[in-house]
DNA sequence: CTGAAAGTTGAACCATGTTTCAACTTAGTG
DNA sequence: CACTAAGTTGAAACATGGTTCAACTTTCAG
């Protein structure tokens, strides 16, 4: 995850960046190991200790670079929500067809969490640890939808009353068909449950 | 909330039953603290102290009622579980028309997140505190409405193909809509929320 | 009434884990 | 090469809060 990005990207106060190349490598090695700890089990159950252990790095070093346990959390949630619009925003906009795009995105989406199991304990655990960011989280996406489906109705590809109550209902759509067919088991292939789903959505229950 | 209910209900081993009025009256009120506190600050938040003294009794009772902090709270898990299930389930059964119970039956459930806020919190904590009672939460209520929708479906309310897929859609767009517009903010007509989204999942989104 | 069972009490015990810090090592610049 | 800033280290200080328990009080059946 975090890894393979840039530090300075998503990052924002409270951690103390790094002057060296040293410093670089020893706070990846920690944001890396801190998201695998907390995906596995989750905020409370982890331990700054285990974390710097599994980074193979001393206590110390970690108070070098954040100021608490929250801090680092806090830098994780804003990380992972960022990259789960950075990966399926484009693929749905990339698609001539929002309502095609749709199917495409969820499929991306159910991929994604599927190689990511620990993205839907990190955000789900901010609701506790950092509600704003929660928050912020679930806004900002539904934001990206709202615009996106708006901007679909203008070209005449979806009906044309779309509002805030569409969004967040799509949105808890694809949250919980991720959930389940993601994390929960794979048991199902993700583009035959992305085509299903974008056809509920396309055409609606009724017969 | 568990105060109005009986209390073996939906009790289940761990918990020492009462043999008096006394005990169960004190009880009661640990259940009814717990659901507050834990509604308000989340599990990890919340101390025994905290619910001890919010209930009115000393500290030791708890022991005398629980065998831990976790196992009170899995008793709450369940306990919401049920309530949300026996609240909602009903007013959809209700309906002769699916579609048209689907719309009531959320309304009702907006309205009683408004009026029961720590439900998101206790369920959505139990992802971390009781892994085995979120899957079971959620795969029940899942079950529940497959089985209507299926049985809806014999009767050509709605499309005949309905399966797992769809209900997990259905349930996830229903559990964000209260997070939305019953938790986070309550700047919406249920009733209308309600019926945009039944409108959605009806006729779907295309034009 | 009375005695045993049920329930109550809160100080003390205990486990866990975050954070601090002063001594030490490494890196990079003039 | 120094020499200083950056980074590292882990033991110890500190905070929190769950759980136990032995003494005490209330209830209620006989």
């Amino acid at each position: 995850m975090s890894a393979e990005r840039g530090i300075s990207a998503t990052m924002t106060p409270a951690e103390k960046t790094p002057r060296t190349e040293r410093g670089r490598k020893t706070l990846r090695l920690l944001l890396d190991a801190a998201a695998a700890e907390f995906g596995e089990k989750g905020f409370h159950e982890s331990s700054v200790v285990s974390i710097t252990q599994r980074a193979g790095v001393a206590l110390g070093s970690f108070y070098t670079y954040f100021d608490s346990k929250d801090s680092l959390f806090r830098a994780l949630v804003r990380d992972m929500s960022a990259q789960v619009r950075q990966t399926v925003g484009p693929v749905i906009a990339a698609e001539p067809d929002r309502l095609e795009g749709e199917r495409k995105g969820l499929n991306k989406f159910l991929n994604f969490v599927r190689e990511h199991k620990e993205l839907y304990r990190i955000i789900d655990e901010a609701e506790f640890v950092d509600p704003p960011s929660y928050r912020a989280h679930y806004e900002n996406t539904v934001n990206g939808y709202l615009a996106s489906l708006k901007e679909a109705a203008t070209k005449g590809q979806v009906r044309d009353d779309v509002e805030e109550v569409h969004a967040w209902a799509i949105v808890g759509m694809n949250v919980f068909l991720g959930l389940r067919f993601g994390v929960l088991d794979e048991d199902r292939d993700a583009a035959e449950v992305a085509t299903i789903a974008a056809d509920l959505l396309t055409n609606g229950l009724k017969r």
